[in-house]
DNA sequence: CGGCATTAGTTGTTACTGCAACCAATATTA
DNA sequence: TAATATTGGTTGCAGTAACAACTAATGCCG
């Protein structure tokens, strides 16, 4: 008969707890942009990056967003026909693209960042300001640390 | 001209930090459970409740784990195909399932469940005990918390 | 220069997610 | 008890993700 030898509990498993924490964020503000703008998390992403960095290649949003190529490369043909964005190719390397914000792309952007700013904070209220400056430390750390993980 | 009111960045914005960083530990324990034993994490979870709470109903574990029904119902047919874990139907009341896992599935989870706290403690290295201890507690309140957000 | 390698981006395919509609069993209420 | 509501679970479908194969442009090296 086989037994279990040492239980898993789920409950404190970092890992767990860390990936329905971040879910269930994401998800939430998820479906605001979703109502409010008809964008996803990842259209969102990329106009976030392009927000900041105007002139991005597909590749540059790839690598700063983690978001994979094919799926990144399908986002973007949706934002250009919605023409929140806007594409040239570069005249010295002509398989490199070059991506802004449209007008309209800008106008969307400048509605939601409020709302996510908004959003963070909201979710960071269950923390006093040092909490916050601790959670921000130790995640940022996780991060860095995570990549070394084989 | 339309101009970027205020930008919002990425990086610090702790819900998309957290998103990445749970993304990428997820992705990494993924893969080894994909490679060693052909599982995902979805059907993992399940046999991790299964394994503490033998004889949870699929609602139950949909309850503990936060896996959409839909999703839950097709993992729990397969799982029941593999024979990781096995099924009946409440006596009392024919709708409710009662889920075990199988001999084989308590043999995988016993193999598993080992390689999970390392992993745990591997992404945990990068804080001193201390660290760990904080970062778990700030979590919890997080997630807790999380829910009240609107 | 000519051939091979690399890079940027697209497309095909397959699987998974998530919502809603659905079915069957039980609970509730008139 | 008949009619209705609720609950547990399954299934259909449309959208998204992930991986690999592919195309086109550029870089490298003989």
């Amino acid at each position: 008969m086989s037994k279990i030898d040492k239980p898993l509990n789920l409950d404190t498993f970092l890992p767990y707890r860390l990936s329905v924490t971040s879910n269930k964020i994401s998800g939430i503000i998820a479906d605001t942009y979703k109502d409010k703008f008809a964008i996803s998390i990842t259209e969102w992403r990329i106009m976030a990056v392009l927000g900041s960095n105007p002139g991005s290649s597909a590749d540059e949003v790839s690598a700063k967003t983690q978001i994979e190529k094919s799926i990144l490369s399908r986002a973007i043909s949706k934002l250009l026909q919605r023409k929140l964005i806007e594409r040239e190719f570069d005249e010295e390397d002509r398989r490199r693209s070059i991506l802004t914000l449209s007008s309209t792309g800008v106008s969307v952007y400048n509605e939601v960042v409020p709302i996510s700013y908004d959003y963070e904070q909201r979710f960071l209220a269950c923390f006093s300001d040092e909490e916050q400056q601790q959670f921000r430390h130790l995640l940022d750390r996780l991060y860095q640390h995570a990549d070394s993980v084989n």
